[in-house]
DNA sequence: ATGACTGCAAACTCTTTGCACAACA
DNA sequence: TGTTGTGCAAAGAGTTTGCAGTCAT
């Protein structure tokens, strides 16, 4: 991620923190960061490890508030995969995941057909949909040669 | 359910156990006669409950391998809510999920469009998909209300 | 008879909570 | 200066593992 994308992930946070009354801290804007600067999904683990680097001390019951803060400022999603495991991701554009029910590896996945339908039906029961998730779950490719070759 | 459409769902289990060498266990006929049973999706707590009722003394790590075995019989669907809370689905028939990341709730929600596309990309990938989960994440109805009359 | 399956107990991972200190507005 | 936010430690929920005994085949 360039300075200047960086620049302007900050900016839209700090707006939407001012916008609401919050306070804008350090841990928020490295946890923002980091997950803008991966182009994969992380686990909450993961995020810890990389806003580490950058703010040593840093402590995981923070990243999780951060984590879901940011999810209500609608800057991040959750991705539930299937085998317990929440993914964070900064993508916001629609795409799908991929998850391997044997080894848990997760893989984006481009999608060509529109959430809106789903959407709509959601609202039209009373919910309140962030988005739409669509997980495709079974075996990766490297897990699938496997079980062919033990199951027949 | 009703007598005859439970011996239809013994002798489905029955039938892919046996074509497998898998060994028929009574904990195995009620595990999936539960979930059978069952118009909605569970926990696994909640399957340990409802077995235990007709079957005292199973254990929490029995319902989780059966749960497990059953899934890859194809018997039982897993879905990831996004919370964690991983629920299991006899259902399967297409058909989509709401879960509200206030309270928890999940609910189940008839699909219009077609899961092909998005599992035919899968595929492409050389991705052995089972199954496409759509979940709606957002606020249900109470947790909305809720929502709006505190946050203005 | 033999090997797969189950139950028990404990361990393990991931996430949340309570409270005192620090820091933003 | 007054809260909001953070860090630490500990608790909590959900799931998995190891091993001895049981049961389907």
């Amino acid at each position: 991620m360039s300075a200047s994308s960086t620049a302007a992930a900050d900016a839209k946070l700090i707006d939407r923190l001012r916008g609401r009354g919050l306070r804008v801290t350090s841990q928020r804007l490295v946890i923002h960061r980091v997950l803008c600067a991966q182009p994969q999904h992380m686990t909450a683990e993961q995020v810890l490890a990389s806003v580490s680097d950058m703010l040593p001390g840093t402590s995981l019951p923070t990243v999780y508030a951060t984590l879901e803060l940011l999810e209500r400022l609608q800057l991040v999603r959750r991705v539930g995969t299937g085998n317990g495991a929440v993914l964070f991701d900064s993508r916001v554009t629609p795409h799908a995941h991929t998850a391997c029910r044997r080894c848990g590896a997760v893989a984006d996945l481009d999608m060509t057909t529109s959430p809106e339908p789903v959407l709509r039906r959601a609202r039209d029961g009373g919910f309140v949909p962030d988005h739409a998730q669509v997980v495709v779950w079974g075996l990766c490719p490297d897990c699938a040669r496997r079980e062919i070759s033990v199951a027949g």
